[in-house]
DNA sequence: CTAAATATGACAAAATTTGTCATATTTAAA
DNA sequence: TTTAAATATGACAAATTTTGTCATATTTAG
Protein backbone atom coordinates (compact mmCIF):
# COMPACT_ATOMS: atom_id res chain seq x y z
CA UNK A 1 0.00 0.00 0.00
CA UNK A 2 2.69 2.28 -0.95
CA UNK A 3 4.16 4.32 -3.65
CA UNK A 4 7.07 2.77 -5.07
CA UNK A 5 10.45 4.40 -5.29
CA UNK A 6 9.63 4.57 -9.18
CA UNK A 7 7.02 6.74 -8.14
CA UNK A 8 8.86 8.86 -5.98
CA UNK A 9 11.86 9.40 -8.09
CA UNK A 10 9.69 10.23 -10.79
CA UNK A 11 8.12 13.11 -8.76
CA UNK A 12 11.55 14.10 -7.39
CA UNK A 13 12.82 14.87 -10.91
CA UNK A 14 9.62 16.15 -11.94
CA UNK A 15 9.69 18.90 -9.59
CA UNK A 16 13.38 19.73 -10.40
CA UNK A 17 12.28 20.49 -13.88
CA UNK A 18 9.72 22.46 -12.82
CA UNK A 19 12.03 24.64 -10.33
CA UNK A 20 13.81 25.83 -13.26
CA UNK A 21 12.29 28.47 -15.79
CA UNK A 22 10.20 27.24 -18.66
CA UNK A 23 12.47 26.27 -21.34
CA UNK A 24 15.37 24.96 -18.75
CA UNK A 25 16.99 21.91 -19.79
CA UNK A 26 18.83 19.36 -17.33
CA UNK A 27 20.88 16.67 -18.05
CA UNK A 28 19.69 12.97 -16.45
CA UNK A 29 22.80 12.99 -15.16
CA UNK A 30 22.40 16.06 -12.60
CA UNK A 31 18.86 15.92 -11.74
CA UNK A 32 19.96 11.72 -10.54
CA UNK A 33 22.89 13.33 -8.28
CA UNK A 34 21.18 16.86 -7.37
CA UNK A 35 18.09 14.45 -6.09
CA UNK A 36 19.48 11.51 -4.82
CA UNK A 37 18.17 8.96 -7.39
CA UNK A 38 20.38 6.80 -8.83
CA UNK A 39 21.04 7.39 -12.55
CA UNK A 40 20.27 4.50 -14.32
CA UNK A 41 17.18 3.76 -12.82
CA UNK A 42 16.39 7.13 -13.36
CA UNK A 43 17.22 6.71 -17.37
CA UNK A 44 15.01 3.88 -17.49
CA UNK A 45 12.23 5.92 -16.17
CA UNK A 46 12.62 8.69 -18.04
CA UNK A 47 10.78 7.59 -21.41
CA UNK A 48 7.71 6.57 -19.24
CA UNK A 49 7.39 10.38 -19.15
CA UNK A 50 8.36 11.17 -22.58
CA UNK A 51 5.44 9.20 -23.93
CA UNK A 52 3.15 10.66 -21.35
CA UNK A 53 4.17 14.23 -22.91
CA UNK A 54 4.92 14.90 -19.48
CA UNK A 55 9.13 15.93 -20.63
CA UNK A 56 10.55 16.35 -23.67
CA UNK A 57 14.06 14.30 -24.50
CA UNK A 58 16.37 15.68 -26.52
CA UNK A 59 20.16 14.03 -27.44
CA UNK A 60 23.35 15.15 -28.06
CA UNK A 61 25.62 18.13 -26.66
CA UNK A 62 23.68 20.87 -24.98
CA UNK A 63 20.91 17.84 -24.80
CA UNK A 64 18.93 16.54 -21.67
CA UNK A 65 15.49 16.80 -20.35
CA UNK A 66 12.55 19.49 -20.29
CA UNK A 67 9.12 19.63 -19.35
CA UNK A 68 6.98 18.49 -22.25
CA UNK A 69 3.84 20.86 -20.85
CA UNK A 70 3.07 23.96 -18.70
CA UNK A 71 4.21 23.11 -15.22
CA UNK A 72 1.36 24.39 -13.71
CA UNK A 73 -0.64 21.77 -15.93
CA UNK A 74 1.16 18.79 -14.04
CA UNK A 75 0.22 17.61 -11.08
CA UNK A 76 1.51 14.42 -8.80
CA UNK A 77 -0.95 12.29 -10.04
CA UNK A 78 -0.57 12.50 -14.04
CA UNK A 79 3.17 11.35 -12.41
CA UNK A 80 2.65 8.92 -10.65
CA UNK A 81 0.41 6.86 -13.57
CA UNK A 82 2.66 7.53 -16.44
CA UNK A 83 5.64 5.77 -14.51
CA UNK A 84 3.11 3.24 -12.43
CA UNK A 85 0.01 2.58 -14.64
CA UNK A 86 -3.79 3.66 -13.35
CA UNK A 87 -3.67 3.93 -9.53
CA UNK A 88 -5.38 0.52 -7.93
CA UNK A 89 -5.81 0.99 -4.29
CA UNK A 90 -7.60 -2.39 -4.34
CA UNK A 91 -7.08 -5.70 -6.60
CA UNK A 92 -11.36 -5.59 -7.30
CA UNK A 93 -10.66 -1.60 -8.80
CA UNK A 94 -8.40 -3.30 -11.70
CA UNK A 95 -8.36 -6.84 -11.83
CA UNK A 96 -12.21 -8.09 -13.18
CA UNK A 97 -10.95 -11.49 -13.08
CA UNK A 98 -10.29 -11.18 -9.14
CA UNK A 99 -13.38 -10.55 -6.93
CA UNK A 100 -14.63 -13.93 -5.64
CA UNK A 101 -18.13 -12.53 -6.03
CA UNK A 102 -19.49 -12.20 -9.33
CA UNK A 103 -18.80 -8.54 -10.80
CA UNK A 104 -19.14 -6.97 -7.04
CA UNK A 105 -17.43 -7.88 -3.65
CA UNK A 106 -18.26 -6.09 -0.50
CA UNK A 107 -15.99 -3.46 -0.40
CA UNK A 108 -15.90 -2.85 -3.89
CA UNK A 109 -17.23 0.81 -3.25
CA UNK A 110 -15.73 1.51 0.19
CA UNK A 111 -12.43 1.15 -2.14
CA UNK A 112 -13.95 3.12 -4.98
CA UNK A 113 -14.79 5.60 -2.96
CA UNK A 114 -11.32 6.06 -1.24
CA UNK A 115 -9.57 5.99 -4.70
CA UNK A 116 -11.66 8.69 -5.83
CA UNK A 117 -10.71 11.05 -2.78
CA UNK A 118 -7.48 10.13 -3.53
CA UNK A 119 -7.18 11.02 -6.86
CA UNK A 120 -8.60 14.35 -5.74
CA UNK A 121 -5.84 15.05 -3.78
CA UNK A 122 -2.71 13.68 -5.54
CA UNK A 123 -4.13 16.10 -8.20
CA UNK A 124 -4.85 19.16 -6.37
CA UNK A 125 -1.27 20.49 -6.42
CA UNK A 126 0.82 21.53 -9.26
CA UNK A 127 4.35 20.87 -9.71
CA UNK A 128 4.52 24.70 -9.81
CA UNK A 129 3.36 24.58 -6.49
CA UNK A 130 5.66 21.63 -4.95
CA UNK A 131 8.33 23.28 -6.59
CA UNK A 132 8.05 26.79 -4.47
CA UNK A 133 7.49 24.96 -1.61
CA UNK A 134 10.63 23.28 -1.83
CA UNK A 135 12.29 26.59 -2.05
CA UNK A 136 10.41 28.46 0.71
CA UNK A 137 11.30 24.98 3.06
CA UNK A 138 14.98 25.23 1.61
CA UNK A 139 15.51 29.50 2.16
CA UNK A 140 13.82 28.71 5.39
CA UNK A 141 16.65 25.95 6.88
CA UNK A 142 19.68 28.01 5.26
CA UNK A 143 18.06 30.74 7.63
CA UNK A 144 18.05 28.76 10.56
CA UNK B 1 -0.02 1.11 -3.92
CA UNK B 2 -2.32 -1.48 -3.36
CA UNK B 3 -3.92 -3.31 -0.75
CA UNK B 4 -1.95 -6.87 -0.35
CA UNK B 5 -3.91 -9.84 -1.00
CA UNK B 6 -3.27 -10.50 3.40
CA UNK B 7 -5.46 -7.94 3.65
CA UNK B 8 -7.73 -8.51 1.07
CA UNK B 9 -7.86 -12.15 2.93
CA UNK B 10 -8.25 -10.62 6.07
CA UNK B 11 -11.25 -8.55 5.86
CA UNK B 12 -13.01 -11.30 4.00
CA UNK B 13 -12.72 -13.73 6.76
CA UNK B 14 -13.79 -10.57 9.02
CA UNK B 15 -16.93 -10.19 7.57
CA UNK B 16 -17.25 -13.88 7.20
CA UNK B 17 -17.36 -13.42 11.30
CA UNK B 18 -19.81 -10.56 11.23
CA UNK B 19 -22.26 -12.25 9.26
CA UNK B 20 -22.83 -14.72 11.99
CA UNK B 21 -25.44 -13.80 15.24
CA UNK B 22 -22.83 -12.05 18.27
CA UNK B 23 -20.95 -15.39 19.72
CA UNK B 24 -21.23 -17.39 16.52
CA UNK B 25 -17.63 -19.15 15.64
CA UNK B 26 -16.74 -20.46 12.34
CA UNK B 27 -14.12 -23.67 11.61
CA UNK B 28 -10.78 -21.73 9.49
CA UNK B 29 -11.20 -24.41 7.00
CA UNK B 30 -14.92 -23.10 6.15
CA UNK B 31 -13.96 -19.77 6.69
CA UNK B 32 -11.89 -20.31 3.52
CA UNK B 33 -13.49 -22.56 1.64
CA UNK B 34 -16.63 -20.14 1.27
CA UNK B 35 -14.84 -17.29 0.76
CA UNK B 36 -11.94 -18.39 -1.96
CA UNK B 37 -8.94 -18.30 0.55
CA UNK B 38 -5.87 -20.46 0.31
CA UNK B 39 -6.49 -22.27 3.84
CA UNK B 40 -2.82 -22.70 5.00
CA UNK B 41 -2.35 -18.78 3.98
CA UNK B 42 -5.06 -17.75 6.08
CA UNK B 43 -3.84 -19.79 9.15
CA UNK B 44 -1.07 -17.76 8.84
CA UNK B 45 -2.96 -14.21 9.09
CA UNK B 46 -5.22 -15.56 11.59
CA UNK B 47 -2.87 -15.10 14.73
CA UNK B 48 -2.35 -11.62 13.82
CA UNK B 49 -6.09 -10.95 14.17
CA UNK B 50 -5.93 -12.69 17.48
CA UNK B 51 -2.89 -10.48 19.26
CA UNK B 52 -4.66 -7.74 18.01
CA UNK B 53 -7.92 -8.28 19.67
CA UNK B 54 -9.78 -8.71 16.53
CA UNK B 55 -10.56 -12.47 16.94
CA UNK B 56 -10.64 -14.54 19.40
CA UNK B 57 -9.30 -18.84 18.78
CA UNK B 58 -10.53 -21.51 20.50
CA UNK B 59 -8.68 -25.19 19.94
CA UNK B 60 -10.07 -28.24 20.16
CA UNK B 61 -13.09 -30.32 18.75
CA UNK B 62 -15.98 -27.49 18.57
CA UNK B 63 -13.24 -24.89 18.39
CA UNK B 64 -12.82 -22.36 16.06
CA UNK B 65 -12.59 -18.37 15.39
CA UNK B 66 -15.19 -15.48 16.60
CA UNK B 67 -15.05 -12.29 16.62
CA UNK B 68 -12.62 -10.59 19.60
CA UNK B 69 -14.98 -7.56 19.84
CA UNK B 70 -18.55 -6.19 18.98
CA UNK B 71 -18.45 -6.28 14.92
CA UNK B 72 -20.09 -2.32 14.96
CA UNK B 73 -16.91 -1.70 16.34
CA UNK B 74 -14.74 -3.27 13.86
CA UNK B 75 -13.39 -1.34 10.62
CA UNK B 76 -11.14 -2.40 7.61
CA UNK B 77 -8.85 0.02 8.53
CA UNK B 78 -8.51 -1.86 11.99
CA UNK B 79 -8.09 -4.96 10.13
CA UNK B 80 -5.94 -3.58 7.83
CA UNK B 81 -3.79 -2.53 10.21
CA UNK B 82 -3.48 -6.04 12.03
CA UNK B 83 -2.32 -7.80 9.22
CA UNK B 84 -0.22 -5.28 6.82
CA UNK B 85 0.79 -3.10 10.04
CA UNK B 86 0.86 1.07 9.71
CA UNK B 87 -0.60 1.60 6.96
CA UNK B 88 1.65 4.14 4.52
CA UNK B 89 1.06 5.71 1.33
CA UNK B 90 4.55 7.25 0.88
CA UNK B 91 7.90 6.20 2.26
CA UNK B 92 8.65 9.07 3.92
CA UNK B 93 5.36 8.97 6.12
CA UNK B 94 7.08 5.76 7.74
CA UNK B 95 10.71 5.89 6.97
CA UNK B 96 12.65 8.19 8.53
CA UNK B 97 15.87 7.78 7.48
CA UNK B 98 14.61 7.64 3.73
CA UNK B 99 13.84 11.17 2.66
CA UNK B 100 17.03 13.02 1.27
CA UNK B 101 15.62 16.39 2.36
CA UNK B 102 16.55 16.94 5.65
CA UNK B 103 13.74 15.94 7.44
CA UNK B 104 10.86 17.21 5.97
CA UNK B 105 10.34 16.18 2.02
CA UNK B 106 8.17 18.52 -0.87
CA UNK B 107 5.66 16.07 -1.05
CA UNK B 108 5.19 15.04 2.47
CA UNK B 109 2.52 17.04 3.57
CA UNK B 110 0.68 16.07 0.34
CA UNK B 111 1.21 12.67 1.05
CA UNK B 112 0.37 13.15 4.74
CA UNK B 113 -2.70 14.76 3.72
CA UNK B 114 -3.90 11.57 1.18
CA UNK B 115 -3.39 9.27 4.03
CA UNK B 116 -5.26 11.08 6.69
CA UNK B 117 -8.44 11.11 4.70
CA UNK B 118 -8.11 7.72 3.40
CA UNK B 119 -8.02 6.59 7.37
CA UNK B 120 -10.95 8.22 7.96
CA UNK B 121 -12.78 6.32 4.33
CA UNK B 122 -11.95 3.03 5.29
CA UNK B 123 -12.33 3.67 9.26
CA UNK B 124 -15.86 5.09 7.97
CA UNK B 125 -17.86 1.90 8.14
CA UNK B 126 -17.65 -1.18 10.22
CA UNK B 127 -17.87 -4.60 9.10
CA UNK B 128 -21.39 -4.84 10.52
CA UNK B 129 -22.63 -2.58 7.76
CA UNK B 130 -20.24 -4.09 5.15
CA UNK B 131 -21.86 -7.60 5.85
CA UNK B 132 -25.33 -6.34 5.80
CA UNK B 133 -24.61 -4.57 2.06
CA UNK B 134 -23.26 -8.37 1.06
CA UNK B 135 -26.58 -9.99 2.48
CA UNK B 136 -28.26 -7.30 0.14
CA UNK B 137 -26.14 -7.92 -2.76
CA UNK B 138 -26.59 -11.38 -2.55
CA UNK B 139 -30.48 -11.35 -2.26
CA UNK B 140 -30.79 -9.21 -5.58
CA UNK B 141 -28.41 -11.30 -7.79
CA UNK B 142 -30.45 -14.38 -6.49
CA UNK B 143 -33.63 -12.30 -7.30
CA UNK B 144 -32.33 -12.11 -11.23
C1' DC C 1 -6.67 -41.17 25.68
C1' DT C 2 -8.12 -39.65 21.35
C1' DA C 3 -9.75 -36.96 17.71
C1' DA C 4 -10.42 -32.39 16.25
C1' DA C 5 -9.29 -28.19 16.06
C1' DT C 6 -5.76 -24.01 15.99
C1' DA C 7 -0.49 -22.28 16.54
C1' DT C 8 4.06 -21.83 15.10
C1' DG C 9 8.13 -21.49 12.61
C1' DA C 10 10.92 -23.02 8.80
C1' DC C 11 10.95 -23.35 4.18
C1' DA C 12 10.01 -22.30 -0.87
C1' DA C 13 7.96 -20.54 -5.07
C1' DA C 14 6.51 -16.57 -7.57
C1' DA C 15 6.14 -11.92 -8.48
C1' DT C 16 7.63 -7.35 -8.14
C1' DT C 17 10.82 -3.89 -7.33
C1' DT C 18 15.13 -1.98 -7.92
C1' DG C 19 18.65 -1.75 -10.03
C1' DT C 20 23.01 -2.60 -13.76
C1' DC C 21 25.18 -3.09 -18.18
C1' DA C 22 26.29 -3.15 -23.00
C1' DT C 23 25.08 -1.35 -27.06
C1' DA C 24 22.51 1.71 -30.15
C1' DT C 25 20.94 6.11 -31.58
C1' DT C 26 20.76 11.01 -32.07
C1' DT C 27 22.73 15.61 -32.26
C1' DA C 28 25.67 19.72 -32.18
C1' DA C 29 29.93 21.34 -33.13
C1' DA C 30 34.76 21.17 -34.61
C1' DT D 1 32.58 14.11 -41.95
C1' DT D 2 34.17 12.93 -37.80
C1' DT D 3 33.81 13.16 -32.92
C1' DA D 4 32.21 13.78 -28.42
C1' DA D 5 28.20 14.27 -25.69
C1' DA D 6 24.04 13.29 -24.63
C1' DT D 7 19.64 10.06 -24.35
C1' DA D 8 17.23 5.24 -25.73
C1' DT D 9 16.59 0.50 -25.44
C1' DG D 10 16.41 -4.09 -24.09
C1' DA D 11 18.53 -7.89 -21.71
C1' DC D 12 20.04 -9.25 -17.53
C1' DA D 13 20.42 -9.71 -12.32
C1' DA D 14 20.03 -8.83 -7.42
C1' DA D 15 17.03 -7.89 -3.62
C1' DT D 16 12.80 -7.72 -1.54
C1' DT D 17 8.14 -8.74 -0.82
C1' DT D 18 4.26 -11.46 -1.44
C1' DT D 19 2.07 -15.65 -1.43
C1' DG D 20 1.97 -19.57 -0.28
C1' DT D 21 3.22 -24.86 1.79
C1' DC D 22 4.59 -28.20 5.18
C1' DA D 23 5.75 -30.62 9.34
C1' DT D 24 5.22 -30.51 13.90
C1' DA D 25 3.42 -28.73 18.28
C1' DT D 26 -0.24 -27.43 21.24
C1' DT D 27 -4.77 -27.16 23.13
C1' DT D 28 -9.32 -28.95 24.30
C1' DA D 29 -13.81 -31.42 24.53
C1' DG D 30 -15.58 -35.65 25.13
Amino acid sequence: MQLTLTGEYAIRAMIHLASGKDDSIFRISEISNVNNIPEKFLRKIIPQLCTAGLIQSQRGIGGGIKLGKPAFEITPLEIIEAVEGEMALNKCLIDKAFCSNDRWCTVHTLWCDAQKKLRIILSSKSIVQLAQENEERKKKLKLI
